[in-house]
DNA sequence: ATAGCTCTCTAGCGTTGCTAGAGGAATATA
DNA sequence: TATATTCCTCTAGCAACGCTAGAGAGCTAT
């Protein structure tokens, strides 16, 4: 016995990927380790202590052997492979986001990967303002969708086989939504993980549109679609 | 006395903008309302059904009285003026992304919001495929940004005058995080609405791109930032 | 008058985060 | 060897939470 503070943070996350965040009480942690409740409070002064220590780890584990771009990388490919890792982090924990937001975030793990990246956006062209609020926007995307991916039940983890949102959402209403829907259902069994990509390719032509050209010729694109969705999945509580 | 479902659910939004969610249990909800906590099961059957109800409204009270665009507005413009909408209603209300996220969004008046937005960008010229994961994308990063920005006591939330996370972030090892603080501080008491607007601003930029061109000469551009910031502001709880 | 509907009540159950304060076991010091 | 300190766990219990059971009170429709 006699757990260290790093060992029950660890075991915290992994409780949450069998309970999820509600069900993951300071009691039932206890249980979990073979302790009495009470003890956990010598390890943290609080359930908020404990869940910014889960964060830090989670953030850490995003964020470590996280590479600066190989000299033939392009910029925006190295940046999509950067938010594909936020986000498969945030989803390979149950309600990952929802740990993440609800966690005061001063994580110097955090920094550390949002200041290389800035230091990347700056070194491709980028001046410091729009490389800021470029990374902005991309975590702020990130966050988004990995959280209403987690949402339960949300209008967006519709998936294939379940109980269809079509059957609730009015067709004559709403003929777009029901579409897109039916439309994802078709193409493929993780849509999540299209809409993400999809979005995420969009955005990464926004930042594109914004970086001082000085050279005639256009940078390279991004892999292509179906290269990046077998390099990715959805995490294991991503549905 | 004799309290309706409807009368119920807008005073608890009064009391969310007091105590914020955290504090918002059904028990102060009912001294609120000057009855005895039981009496609050009788107009909806538990907690998580108020909570979807407060978020309907939220988004009713966002979408209602929201038009097509006029003959001469663009559809970037459109879709500005449509996503700081739902931004400024998320922002309005003490943690209004923590409940629109945590509510089951099965809501006709979000579908009719969304619907509206594809016709129009399908009507821009944007195919079925891409209006959908634009608006997805849209959406995501005004949740994303709206929940990062409630959240409490975060990261990005840094204001003048309050303890600055420059006194924090170790400056040796993240300048270009630090100095982005700085910058805006410098520039601006607002510092989310500028972020916000930057992120917007690029975002459309990305979808633009993905508009299959039929004319050479290009779509207005989305007014430039000093107007934008002139019509909106942050919500009473948005810091 | 009577029946039913709408809305509130008292009382209480089981669970939650957290505290107080008492040890037990290992280690360091005298 | 004896004593003190530190680390970690324990029993016991508090206030607050979501929620249920079940009894009415007041109104409307028959």
């Amino acid at each position: 016995m006699a757990l260290q503070r790093d060992t029950v943070a660890r075991a915290a996350l992994r409780l949450l990927n069998e309970v999820g965040l509600d069900k993951l009480t300071m009691r039932r942690l206890a249980t979990y380790l073979e302790i009495q409740n009470p003890s956990l409070y010598w390890h943290f002064k609080n359930k908020q202590e404990l869940l910014n220590c889960m964060a830090a780890l989670m953030i850490a584990e995003a964020f470590t052997e996280l590479h600066p771009p190989e000299p033939e990388q392009a910029w925006d490919n190295w940046l999509a492979t950067w938010a594909r890792r936020l986000r498969k982090t945030l989803l390979a924990y149950r309600d990952g986001a929802r740990v993440l937001a609800e966690a005061n975030l001063m994580l110097n793990d955090f920094f550390e990967g949002i200041e290389l990246a800035l230091s990347i956006l700056e070194h491709a062209g980028f001046d410091e303002s729009k490389a800021a609020s470029g990374m902005l926007m991309v975590i702020h995307y990130i966050m988004g969708a990995a959280f209403e991916l987690q949402a339960d039940p949300s209008f967006f983890a519709y998936r294939k086989g379940e109980e269809s949102p079509r059957a609730i959402v009015d067709e004559e209403r709403f003929p777009r939504i029901v579409a897109f829907f039916h439309r994802t259902e078709v193409l493929s069994s993780t849509p999540a993980e299209i809409w993400f990509e999809e979005g995420l390719s969009m955005l990464l032509d926004g930042l594109r549109a914004n970086l001082p050209k000085e050279q005639p010729d256009s940078p390279d694109r991004v892999e292509n679609l179906g290269s990046v969705l077998s390099q990715t999945h959805s995490g294991a509580y991503g549905n």
